[in-house]
RNA sequence: GCGAAAGUGGCGGAACUGGUAGACGCGCUGGACUUAGAAUCCAGUGGGGAAACCCCGUGAGGGUUCGAGUCCCUCCUUUCGCACCA
């Protein structure tokens, strides 16, 4: 053993074992109980981030604990290499986004590798490899068999420059993020995946999620966002009859069938086909519909928008009285939700109120309130917005309370064939289709005569060209006759090709499944999924709470209706990692921006007056000051990020472990701090030569456990203590942070320990011993090391984790707190089963404690708490008043 | 607006079931070693009172309890998610 820790060495040596051994390269065992350890895989941009660092070291530790606990522990890497930033390299450098990527993969790998995490290699895939993605596309094909992919003409937005599609978040105040151009609405036919079927299930399966945060649990729901109601159909007048040129009915759902007396307009989105027709013959209201139409698609920019509407000139019938109700465009109602259209009930609703009253729309009251507490604000008689009531000028449903209400509605209504009691969810079907280059081409081909046919499965995988370069206007696939012209499978005839891909959440939504079986190539899973699925726990940030999450859901339901799993949810446990967040510095700019310097380049000193003050020298020399902002998360854009390259070259890989996961627990947010990252390397230093400063002495004999000294009987008590809670800490608690500290306060007390004798260099080595087990999965390279350098053969990632000595924990007296009403008035030891008595006699005759008492006539009343070591002497009044 | 989580020293955080508030680390102060610094080691470190010892302290105010950072009520602040969902 060297007398000096080196990184570098060290971690060379531990990597080069594990490589070697092929220590984590694993098989399906029946005889062991599977672990299967999932990280989210990343992308391949390039660099790892700190990001990347933490979510892999809490997957790694957990590994590599349950490895310890003798589980046959899967941990597999790969990499969601299809999506946009390739094209966008590909755009600035004229490199192809496959060179691009398969670089970038080959460089984070090797990044992966040098932070030592305990990953099966021989399982890597890449989603933009034809042997993984030509199963999306299988899978498509089956979908689209059971219908529940299906084609549908939709509104997207649209930029018209670059000539594709964009994402709700790549339009920036209208306008494409890239081009500036003004997006516009555009409808283009989408594939849709119906996930929306399986809405019940994705809600009611949460319920057997207990392993998942209550967090996103909510989240889920929420986006799934069921609600009850009727469906209502007013029936077409004249005039709409005329414009639609058919009979018919205007189709709203509502969650206060209630209210229905309550209707004095009807509301209906910009691209409802009422308002179409309507539109058909008046151009004022195409213009607006236009005006709509062009607006933001955003929700979040929809919600603060000023409620705009105008007559469509038509109307519609009321289910009951048969009274023309008028119909209107709205900008308040979407199209994508429930029918498109609402009843406008002014007296119970905010937002039918607020258009009511900016066009003087007649307001009616249906409901009063049940409670009699009426609101100040309001009229007496209208209940709160959202409160229950019971219906009144209700012809003859008026004199009931909601549930009653909507009962008898609904129930007169379907007997006339008018409308029925609906669940409705927020849910939407998934959009897959991509206008993009980079992605897994949709399997199907566009023939003249035979229409949509699908790739047959003997053709697939359809192979994407990887040769292509983008150059920013619009999808290089469709400019591509190699790949687009093809003979219609069913005819022979001269087709094309669909040059759409897919959403990128395709391939993410079961990439964990092929790691199972990533060889496997006749069918998309074979019976190696069923060993090592579900995924026992999985590791990722709070950002994929919703979607990624949900996808996945599906498929995997989708996939095992099509009979190719037993399992209904993929993952069982999920753990969320907080985001890492440092210091963020700018300097705002002659033009307004701000620009932000490296928190590494900036120098903290105090001026004149005392205050501290930050500065940075720039190229050229000049020093500056610049404003400190407070925390934000480490990104490009902020200029704050650390690399995690520099890091383990400065410090080692075991220190940045080490320090991401001490600085704080795993789910909440990882503040940065270049001091931190120093105190974690003294910590690996320190234990280095404690364990060098031992074994250079020779190795102990063993310890006779029944004749130690006090002084040895505490530091085996101690040692067993932290194992104790090292082993809760990580194994149910996910506390990383508290065993790391419990390992610190181990070596601390062995530190204090300076007993040489054998017997004390015996106990001193147990204590070692416990110490480098209980961070080998945390730093897996220098306790490597150290295990070696205590004597042991095997390698120490080959170790079982160690079991606590009961006996050791046991002490022949404890101390007692002895508190008086509440507050602490001394302390006690008495006998380790001295009954409750004893405990009281000894905490009575404390000199201090009788001080507060006041003598004993004053004792209430004596509490002792056996488990928490405590006794609470209950004083009627504190002495000093009973004196005075 | 709705929903959720969280407010503890100079800082990151600990206190898991209501039972010794501040573990562990950072920083700071003093000391040792050193020509000097860095590194390392030792001691101290919530606030107040000279001190043994006492008082006060977990966002604010109330409550329950022998005992509250922890439970309940009201309020404040911050973060996150959703946001015209009919």
């Amino acid at each position: 053993m060297e007398e000096h820790y080196d990184p570098a060495g060290v971690e060379r040596a531990a990597q080069a074992h594990w490589e070697k051994s092929r220590t984590f390269e694993v098989r399906e065992d029946k005889g062991r109980e599977k672990y299967y350890c999932l990280s989210m895989l990343p992308y391949p941009s390039g660099r790892l981030h700190m990001g990347h660092v933490r979510n892999y070291t809490i997957g790694d530790v957990l590994a590599r604990f349950m490895r310890m606990q003798g589980r046959n522990v899967l941990q597999p890497m790969g990499w969601d290499a299809f999506g946009l930033p390739a094209e966008n390299a590909a755009m600035s450098n004229g490199v192809p986004p496959a060179q691009w990527t398969r670089q970038n993969i080959a460089h984070m790998r090797a990044q992966l590798k040098s932070l030592g995490f305990g990953i099966d290699w021989s399982r890597e895939i890449a989603t933009c490899d034809p042997s993984y993605y030509r199963w999306n596309q299988w899978l498509f094909l089956r979908m689209l068999e059971r219908g529940i992919a299906y084609r549908k003409t939709g509104v997207v937005n649209w930029d018209p420059i670059d000539q594709t599609v964009l994402a709700n978040e790549q339009v920036i105040e209208g306008r494409g993020w890239r081009t500036g151009a003004l997006v516009e609405k555009r409808e283009i036919p989408t594939y849709y995946l119906n996930i929306t079927r399986y809405a019940e299930e994705l809600l009611g399966d949460l319920e057997q999620l207990p392993g998942w945060p209550e967090r996103v649990r909510l989240m889920q729901a929420n986006w799934i966002g069921r609600s009850e109601g009727c469906e209502i159909s007013f029936p077409y007048a004249p005039d709409t009859r005329a414009a639609m040129s058919a009979e018919g009915a205007l189709k709203v759902f509502t969650t206060r069938a209630d209210t229905l007396f309550g209707v004095t307009f009807m509301a209906i989105a910009a691209e409802h086909p009422v308002a179409t027709a309507a539109a058909a013959s008046n151009p004022t209201l195409a213009a607006f519909i236009e005006e709509c139409r062009r607006g933001s698609v955003m929700e979040a920019d929809v919600a603060t928008q000023e409620k705009k509407g105008m007559r469509t000139g038509l109307h519609v019938l009321h289910p009951f009285t048969g009274q023309p109700i008028e119909v209107w465009v709205a900008n308040y109602v979407l199209m994508g939700y429930g029918e498109g259209a609402v009843m406008g009930v002014p007296g119970h609703d905010e937002r039918d109120l607020e258009f009511a009253s900016k066009n003087s729309l007649p307001i009616v009251t249906v409901v009063r309130s049940k409670s009699g507490a009426y609101g100040e604000v309001r009229a007496p008689w209208i209940p709160e917005y959202g409160e229950y009531g019971i219906t009144v000028n209700s012809g003859e449903f008026s004199g009931l309370e909601f549930r009653a209400a909507v009962g008898a509605i609904a129930a007169s209504l379907e007997k006339r064939g008018l409308g029925k009691k609906r669940v409705q969810y927020r849910l939407r079907d998934w959009g897959i289709s991509r206008q993009r280059y980079w992605g897994c081409p949709i399997p199907l081909i566009h023939c003249g005569t035979c229409g949509e046919v699908p790739v047959p499965d003997e053709q697939l995988p359809v192979v994407l060209p990887e040769d292509l370069v983008p150059d920013g206007s619009g999808n290089p696939l469709g400019k591509s006759a190699a790949f687009y012209s093809c003979a219609c499978p069913k005819c022979g005839g001269p087709a094309r090709r669909e040059t759409d891909t897919m959403d990128t959440f395709v391939d993410s939504s079961w990439y964990y499944m092929r790691y199972a079986c990533p060889d496997q190539d006749r069918s998309m899973v074979d019976e190696r999924v069923a060993y090592w699925l579900p995924v026992d726990q999985y590791i990722g940030g709070i950002e994929h709470a919703i979607l990624h999450l949900l996808y996945s859901r599906f498929w995997t339901k989708v996939m095992r209706d099509l009979g190719l799993l037993g399992m209904d949810e993929p993952f069982t446990n999920l753990l969320t990692q907080g985001m890492v967040l440092n210091h963020v510095y700018s300097q705002s700019q002659a033009d307004g921006r701000r620009r932000y310097f490296n928190p590494a380049d900036v120098r903290s000193r105090r001026d004149a007056a005392g205050t501290e003050v930050f500065e940075v020298t720039v190229p050229g020399g000049d020093t500056i000051r610049v404003d400190y902002q407070g925390l934000g998360k480490m990104s490009k854009s902020e200029n704050n990020g650390v690399d995690p390259e520099g890091l383990v070259r400065r410090f080692g890989a075991d220190t940045a472990r080490l320090f991401t996961m001490f600085a704080s627990p795993p789910e909440q947010t990882l503040e940065w701090s270049d001091e931190g990252v120093q105190g974690a390397s003294r910590f690996i230093r320190r234990l280095w030569t404690a364990v060098y400063e031992h074994v250079r002495r020779g190795q102990p004999s063993g310890f006779d456990a029944g004749a130690l000294t006090d002084p040895q009987r505490v530091v085996r008590r101690a040692a067993h203590h932290a194992l104790a809670k090292a082993t809760d800490d990580i194994g149910r608690r996910r506390n990383f942070n508290t065993a790391i500290a419990a390992s610190m306060e181990l070596l601390n007390t062995v530190g204090r320990f300076d007993d040489l004798s054998d017997q004390g260099r015996a106990v001193r080595h147990e204590a070692l011993e416990i110490v480098t087990l209980m961070l080998a999965p945390i730093v897996p390279h220098v306790t490597h090391e150290l295990w070696r350098a205590l004597g042991h053969e095997r390698a120490v990632i080959d170790e079982p984790w160690p079991a606590v000595d009961e006996s050791a924990l046991t002490q022949e007296s404890v101390e007692f707190v002895v508190q008086v009403n509440g507050k602490l008035r001394g302390r006690v030891r008495v006998q380790r089963d001295a009954d409750e008595t004893v405990v009281r006699e000894a905490a009575l005759a404390d000199e201090h404690v009788m001080k507060f008492v006041g003598g004993k006539s004053a004792v209430k009343r004596v509490i002792v708490v056996p488990g928490r070591q405590i006794v609470n002497v209950v004083v009627s009044a504190p002495p000093g008043q009973q004196d005075g």
